[in-house]
DNA sequence: ATCCTGACCCAAG
DNA sequence: GCTTGGGCCAGGA
């Protein structure tokens, strides 16, 4: 079976909580974040929208920090304007990453222009 | 409940 | 170009 995450009727831009289950909604960010090509990025906001939560850039960055280990190309989320948000060796080892795959950079960021991956604005689950 | 902070973002200046 | 202030959401003290 399929559905569509983020559904129609889903209340967002609300600042309440509790309108969607959390993990339902990093469900939704994992799937966009895994199907941004190697050598290829995307932003927090970028891969909010198209899970359907804009705003929630945040909430994108948070789960990247816990979830490191469950095979997300986390290094493939960068700042807008292309920029590198983690500090100090951590952002090394992103830039190293993103190197390894081909990515360039113009001085300290990735250049969006052709690095940039259109998301996909639906993923279908199962 | 309040306060602080963050792998954020954007409009102004 | 960069810096700032305000807006945003959620987790932790």
């Amino acid at each position: 079976m399929s559905r569509r995450l983020a559904p129609e009727g889903v209340k967002r831009n609300i600042t309440k909580r509790g309108y969607a289950r959390d993990e339902e909604r990093d469900d939704a960010f994992r799937q966009i974040i895994r199907s941004i090509p190697r050598g290829r990025v995307s932003t927090y906001a970028r891969v909010a929208e198209a899970a359907g939560y804009p705003l929630f850039h945040r909430a994108v960055a948070r789960l990247l920090r816990k979830d490191t280990l469950t095979s997300l190309p986390w290094q493939r989320i960068v700042g807008s304007g292309g920029e590198i948000r983690l500090k100090g060796e951590f952002a090394e080892e992103q830039r190293l990453r993103l190197r390894m795959e081909g990515v360039q950079f113009h001085g300290e960021r990735v250049n969006m222009g052709i690095y940039q991956h259109e998301l996909r604005r639906w993923e279908v689950l199962d």
